[in-house]
DNA sequence: CAGTGGTCTAGACCACCTA
DNA sequence: AGGTGGTCTAGACCACTGT
């Protein structure tokens, strides 16, 4: 025999899957799903917090709670290495999203700290050295969607306009070339996890939200990283695509 | 003030980022726990909950809670439009695994079935129409890894030695290439979200595993979609690696 | 058999928001 | 003021696993 639990969950799961709970629908209080269960409070507790941590509903208080809705911005880490239109005022974020006809906005804060391990290793500077970050969080009509925390070895971008918690429209990939550190290729990494407390608490994110880590580490033509950014993507809040053409025999590193 | 059992909580998450309580380590038992903090067993399991949500331990009855452990295997989609080693018996997976000394296996399984509205976009049919899956569980030394769903619009594979739910050595691409649907490119698509019950019970997932979907739709050089792989990767076991080079101008579809 | 986590009951009080 | 979900207590019984 199932737990009860178990069998709201799934119950709930199912309609949310076949489309009777659309997205924004109210479910039934505690209350009233106790007593069709014939379960005390607690149980259907339980069971709603299943669904909670699979992401599929979230709980308002004190409203209800709702089917969650998903709505997934386009992220194409290729983007990153083509050139900028000469002409945009904007960087490619904020073009995006205006071209969408909706509201981008940014903040910014700089700072230097000390390279954290995985920092460390990909910069190739000791751990512990210190690094310039440029910490942003993106938001779309006042809504955070996404972190990107762009690190420079210090010696490179000292003087710089990068060191100014200031927008930069021409992005910090043209201030690095302008520093004679262009960067001719990159590796992408992706990881999936759940968010730290403190990334939940930057985003905004509801409970069951897992989020894609992008490490974007940049190398100049003779080889040297120059710059680590690492995106934290909301899960349900991004799609990210990118493109393939096959060919006969590029390196991959 | 802090409800308790967000303070247990951030008690023992703390221990572990700052590594005291190391990968594998048992934690004290949920009566310990309650006496430490002078609460009640249920606010310590409440408490425990949330690092398990967040994927940082795992609860092994009857020998307690553990701090999770984790190793990710490399996963580079743009190896998939590079050509094999002509002398290989094994494909790309099984040949990893194997040179890293380690036991590869796959599980295997060919259906027709009607195409989910996803997948009849990406394969341009109309939803609801017959397609060929080959449903593939991967796995390391006996445990699963990863979930690898091909789907293939019926007349292209009918008749071929896709249909078999038999290991093809070259792959499906080389298959769809000898019956004049060579790929020339493939677009990737990663989602990220938590399980359905029923890849958590394919891949054996632990609670707190959120897991990325890779989709990757393969063209022909007339831009006919004629495979979309549906790729389940558990978060904890993977981490996805490409790599770019800077271009003028190539169009991204 | 002892000890672990897993489930469940029957209550209680609280913070918060809307009406 | 009333109703929502959020937290917490004090118990109880269960299934599973190693000794």
């Amino acid at each position: 025999m199932e737990p009860a639990y178990r069998r709201i969950a799934a119950a709930y799961r199912d309609r949310i899957a076949s489309g009777e709970l659309g997205p924004g629908v109210r479910l039934p209080t505690e209350h009233e799903i106790a007593e069709q269960f014939g379960v005390v409070r607690q149980t259907v507790r339980s069971g709603l917090g299943v669904l909670v941590s699979e992401g599929l509903i979230v709980a308002r208080r004190p409203h209800g709670y709702f089917v969650r809705e998903w709505e997934r911005m386009l992220y194409r880490p290729q983007e990153k290495s083509r050139p900028m239109p000469s002409r945009s005022t904007m960087d490619r974020f904020s073009q995006q999203i205006s071209d969408e006809g909706r509201v981008p906005s940014m903040h910014i804060e700089v700072a230097l700290v000390q390279a954290a391990p995985d920092l460390a290793e990909r910069l190739r500077v000791e751990a512990g050295a210190t690094v310039v970050i440029r910490r942003r969080v993106r938001f779309i009509n006042g809504e955070p969607v996404n972190i990107n925390d762009s690190h420079f070895p210090l010696e490179l971008v000292k003087d710089s306009e990068i060191m100014s918690p200031a927008y930069i429209p021409r992005g910090t990939d043209e201030v690095l070339a302008d520093l004679g550190h262009r960067q001719e290729r990159a590796v992408d990494e992706i990881f999936v996890r759940m968010p730290a407390p403190d990334e939940i608490r930057r985003l905004g994110l509801g409970p069951g939200t897992p989020v894609a880590v992008h490490y974007d580490t940049g190398y100049t033509a003779d080889d040297r990283p120059v710059q680590c950014t690492v995106n934290v993507l909301p899960g349900d809040r991004h799609r990210i695509v990118f493109e393939r053409r096959w060919r006969a025999d590029e390196p991959l590193s």
